[in-house]
DNA sequence: ATTAGTGGTGTTTTT
DNA sequence: CACCACTAAT
């Protein structure tokens, strides 16, 4: 029997999970426990014992890079068609079938999506033309508040107003989504309200769905939100077994709306007490697990779980104190060249740190000492102001309508259509309730800029015309050609890279594969009636594939950035980290206020989640760990002085070993003796000093407070405190009559 | 119409 | 510091 095969190798409470008969499940994994290989085995154990077909399979992932590893490792081990399963992000299901039910939907066949960018410009736009106090209802506030209640599977009536400000953000709710509505453009939020609302009303739909998908299988569930909880529901029959795998420690996300709750809920609802842990880790060694498990069990809300290995303790973790952030990027650069004399290679280290900012730093350092370094986070590549503006050509191409993409690239490369003339343009679009496309069309204006006006028209019908008849990327290559862009970018100092960039374009269409965002082979499976209007094969024309290639240009905003040499070494915030292991692991900026960051302080929950974060940090590492801080940092231009973290204090003293560098023995002479004098001589960043982050304090007039940020130094050392009753104030402290409370 | 310069502001993590 | 929105000058 072949089936032995996939699971030789399991430990008891894997095969058990991987092998559990018809039913609802969740699998308690804790971090490098095999959460993936249960998963993925789980998957070809129930199609190769014939208890289901691809087809009856739904997996649902956080990313779309666990999607993909899903499917690679369950055609490593089936010889089959994956092609019928569905495996995807939340994101990219929600959109795969929003497409195919586009009409029951709602939507044009078109429709875009609008990435974060892309909807803060809508909402800019939004409030300027309802000429809306900005200072009272900022774009920022808008954009969180339309995502949070669309996450909690709320229309803009059914959110409940308080007061007069949340009754006006209501209003500019609704009007966001009509304006969305006008545009045919969806938001991240909205694919999945659009498609959760999809199936609860339509019951034919749900129905078939349901039935369908006899297994659902979801990954990293503590950080599904509660629409997508709902959303599960909804498309979990009667029948479906429900196989969920989750770790509630490594619960990071909640800031954008997860809830580890759902976890709570599941057993309940569905599992009914079918819950199995995995708790043996194959991934680091005793000491590394050791902290880590010391760490977590500081918090008060879990599930419990208790990680063991079977390897040795291996070393200590090291912990460094620099002076400065820069001697911090001194020492590790250091420590890595010490690593790799020993053999690790680049890409098995990693360098950790908890906001993008601090990646400056490090770079400098590592490229000053030749280290070649890859870094994720930043912009990527479809966000790119380059890509973007050929995308928005393309949207254009693709629908007209698209305001935001018209207003994109209506003057970029410059053509002599100004503020003036956009104005008249929009002033048409409102009175007449049509796009900017449409006004565009009826030759509003006169003289030169009218001419402009014609000759952009005349372009995009142009290539709207080509469209039909030409591949998806020989549009793009025509697109960035006729558009000027190239040209536009030419002129520019640093346009080389743009233009290359551009280029790079044509290559990712043409490496675009619309079957595999959405299944050519489905329509024909999914027969459904209403939905008649899915396009044949053949007709399926360039305009479907265009868009479809738009929503992955969207969905998935691809490379992080481009690999500077095959081995280098990895920089990532740890967010970015989660789900991946390596060799060796630094954590960088293990400061107050920066890890823990101090936006989490003021919340109860919020230093769990940091503490957390912590926890997926550590658990990164297989065999060296190393923890470091800096006394002071450059922070938003101004010199900060932090006190280590307080998760340093939660670690056991036996795991750690305090370890020097080259730059700390240089201290008592020279420059950085001077500076450890200057230090010493400030109130601010002696541990022994009263004026510490988390510090509860009184003022004389303000009343009680804590301290939530310590600024500067010398004379002007300053205190950011948060007040009970009046809120946050800076406070020099040379001259506030604070005391400690 | 376009561009350069200015001042004010806000900064976590991201599918 | 870095990004923006707005103003002033070409």
């Amino acid at each position: 029997m072949i089936s032995s095969n996939i699971l030789t190798g399991l430990n008891p409470q894997q095969l058990e999970a991987v092998t559990l008969p018809h039913g609802c499940a969740l699998i308690l994994a804790g971090a490098g426990s095999g959460k993936t290989r249960v998963l993925t085995t789980r998957i070809a154990w129930l199609i190769q014992t014939g208890q289901v077909g691809p087809y009856g399979i739904l997996a649902v992932t956080f990313t779309n890079k666990a999607a993909r590893e899903m499917l690679t490792r369950v055609a490593a081990m089936l010889p089959i068609n994956t092609r019928g399963m569905w495996v995807g992000t939340f994101h990219g299901l929600c959109n795969r079938m929003l497409r195919i039910h586009h009409r029951d939907a709602g939507l044009p066949q078109a429709f875009q999506i609008l990435d974060s960018q892309d909807q803060m410009a809508v909402i800019k736009r939004l409030l300027k033309s309802l000429d809306v106090d900005e200072e009272r209802y900022s774009p920022r506030d808008l954009q969180y508040f339309v995502n949070a209640n669309k996450e909690a599977g709320k229309r803009p009536s059914a959110v409940e107003a308080g007061d007069e400000w949340s009754r006006r953000m209501i209003q500019l709710y609704a009007e966001y989504d009509q304006q969305c509505n006008r545009e045919g453009a969806v938001d991240f939020a909205e694919l999945l309200l659009r498609c959760y609302e999809l199936l609860s009303r339509n019951e034919t739909l749900r129905a078939h769905y349901q039935q369908r998908f006899a297994h659902i299988l979801v990954d990293e569930f503590q950080d599904t939100n509660r629409l997508q909880y709902r959303w599960l529901q909804l498309l979990a029959g009667a029948n479906s077994a429900m196989f969920a795998v989750g770790d509630d420690d490594q619960s990071i996300y909640t800031f954008r709306g997860a809830s580890p709750q759902n976890m709570f809920d599941f057993e309940r609802d569905f599992a009914r007490g079918k819950v199995i842990k995995l708790e043996q880790n194959y991934r680091s060694q005793g000491n590394i697990l050791d902290a880590a498990n010391a760490l977590i069990s500081r918090n008060s809300k879990r599930l419990g779980k208790k990680l063991w290995t079977q390897a040795g303790e291996g070393s200590p973790l090291s912990v460094h104190e620099a002076l400065t952030d820069v001697d911090e990027a001194a020492f590790i650069v250091e420590r890595i060249q010490g690593l790799r004399s020993e053999g690790t290679r680049p890409s098995e280290i990693a360098v950790l740190y908890r906001a993008n900012a601090q990646s400056r730093v490090l770079e400098h350092a590592l490229f000053n000492a030749g280290l070649p370094y890859r870094v994720y986070g930043g912009l990527r590549f479809f966000e790119r102001q380059e890509i973007k503006h050929a995308l928005a050509y393309l949207r254009l191409v693709a629908n007209p309508e698209d305001d935001g993409a018209f207003l994109r690239v209506i003057n970029i490369p410059a053509r002599g259509i100004g503020s003036r003339s956009l104005e008249q343009l929009q002033e048409i679009s409102r009175l007449r309730g049509v796009s900017l496309w449409q006004a565009a069309c009826s030759k509003p204006l006169s003289g030169k800029a009218a001419q402009a006006l014609a000759a952009f028209v005349q372009l995009i019908e142009e290539l709207a015309r080509d469209c039909r008849e030409l591949s998806l990327p020989e549009i793009a290559e025509r697109v960035i050609a006729r558009s000027g862009l190239k040209e536009y970018y030419a002129g520019d100092k640093d346009g080389r890279d743009r233009i290359e960039n551009l280029e790079e374009l044509i290559n990712a269409a043409a490496g675009f594969d619309p079957d595999e965002s959405l299944l050519r082979s489905e329509q024909a499976v999914n027969g459904l009636g209403s939905d008649a209007e899915a396009p044949l094969p053949s007709e399926r024309d360039a305009n479907f594939i265009l868009s479809a290639f738009l929503a992955h240009a969207a969905l998935e905003a691809g490379e992080h950035q481009a690999a500077a040499g095959a081995d280098a070494l990895q920089l990532m915030t740890v967010h970015a980290a989660k789900g991946l292991e390596f060799q060796a692991v630094f954590i960088s900026g293990l400061e107050e206020g920066l890890f823990p960051h101090e936006n989490s302080l003021t919340e109860g929950a919020g230093v769990e989640e940091e503490r957390r974060l912590m926890y997926v940090a550590i658990t990164r590492a297989r065999r060296h760990l190393c923890l470091s801080h800096a006394q002071t940092r450059m922070l938003h231009g101004q010199t900060r002085y932090n006190i280590p973290s307080r998760f340093l204090d939660e670690l056991p003293a036996r795991l750690i070993r305090r370890v020097g560098g080259r730059a700390a023995a240089r201290l008592g002479t020279g420059e950085h003796a001077a500076t450890a004098v200057a230090l010493s001589t400030y109130a601010a960043p002696s541990p022994a000093s009263p004026w510490r982050i988390g510090q509860d304090v009184v003022h004389p007039k303000f009343g009680p407070g804590v301290i939530v940020s310590v600024l500067g130094g010398g004379d002007d050392a300053r205190v950011e405190v948060n007040f009970r009753q009046v809120g946050r104030k800076e406070l020099v402290l040379a001259y506030a009559r604070l005391t400690p409370a």
